[in-house]
DNA sequence: GCGGTACTTTGTCGATCGTTCCAGATAGCG
DNA sequence: CGCTATCTGGAACGATCGACAAAGTACCGC
């Protein structure tokens, strides 16, 4: 063996989550990936293979990092209508939250890379199906024990819901005012009743 | 007066708005642009001013041919439920239309632009808000006739369904099943019960 | 019909794009 | 400690970016 890495590879990914997050995928420049990361370029395709394979990576960790931590929640056992409460308040924290403009990277990738990236079409519908499977068994769980509505099916209300938080982001882009994203959640939550 | 305009300035618009919805904004180059509008880059930029130029013309158009007739039909005097179920219908239809994955431009734009050019952000806001308007007005006379729901304000009723159809979008963009998003957009409705 | 004018076309500008390659630096092994 | 495999940062690549200037073309008022 010789010299080992000598940089931190989810560091790198999780500064060019950033940069993407806000300046999108053909918004960012390999220059751009560069000064957030700290690495010359030479390491990044050595890493990654290519800008592409950046953007994979992103995605990934971006799952791992938010995604599932989410899913984690809504398989924690507590009650149903909590729990998507409180994911709902969750998401629209992380809209609000910091001043820098970070928008969903899903949604971002939804719109932009979806249709020309079939490797990036595959991620957003896996992540988006593992959220709308754990919003299934939890509603299709609580409707057993009559805890929620039953006059929608469980797996539509999963879908719905999934639906409104992708719409909650897309809001937030727009006028990110936490006020009114939460009054709009609740309004979503009703669904429930 | 002199030589006068040969090509159809609207039509050129409309030809740029479907490869920016398509491509997005930063993924659309010049040449695309020259391509779909049968224009030389001068006539561009004679005509537009800047690649930007011709993007907020695009948002306009865009909002002259898709949000003002929804807001048309919402102020068109008809039943409440109707309207709003004929404008949910009418996005999925949209959405799933083409196979030619045309996004939405306001959604791609609030992700990839609204952030960068504040007129962006300011077309978007005036447009959302103008269909949010429209179904304030149409929810808070059809609250005081009681035809539906008055548990929330038609403030936060308006807002939810502005966000729902963001979200349909979205969803639409990952994986567009017609009847899915039908269904979804069912549940959403049921808010005004 | 003719001059003037506005529009169109073409070619090209410097800058920047994503990518590759190289020379120097560095850590592990004998 | 020397060797060498690997990593590092930066220079340089061709291609393409958005933008523009000059030349050509068609139309209007006279």
């Amino acid at each position: 063996m010789a010299r080992t890495r000598e940089f931190d590879l989810d560091a790198a990914v999780n500064a060019a989550m950033n940069v993407f997050r806000s300046k999108g995928y053909e918004g960012t420049s390999m220059r751009d990936l560069s000064e957030a990361t700290g690495l010359g370029s030479g390491s990044i395709y050595a890493a990654f293979g290519s800008k592409d394979g950046l953007y994979l990576a992103v995605l990934d960790l971006y799952r791992q990092r938010y995604a599932a931590p989410m899913v984690d929640l809504l398989r924690s056992g507590n009650d149903a209508r909590a729990v998507v409460r409180e994911v709902f308040i969750g998401a629209v924290d992380d809209i609000t939250g910091d001043g820098r403009h970070l928008a969903c990277l899903i949604v971002g990738a939804s719109m932009e890379r979806a249709h020309q990236d079939v490797r990036v079409a595959e991620r957003l519908r896996s992540t988006t199906q593992s959220l709308e499977l754990a919003l299934y068994d939890l509603l299709a769980e609580a409707q057993l024990r009559g805890q929620i509505s039953t006059d929608r099916s469980a797996t539509d209300l999963a879908g719905f819901l999934v639906t409104s938080l992708q719409g909650l982001r897309v809001m937030g882009a727009i006028n990110p005012d936490r006020a009114a994203l939460t009054r709009y959640a609740e309004v979503a939550l009703t669904c429930l009743d």
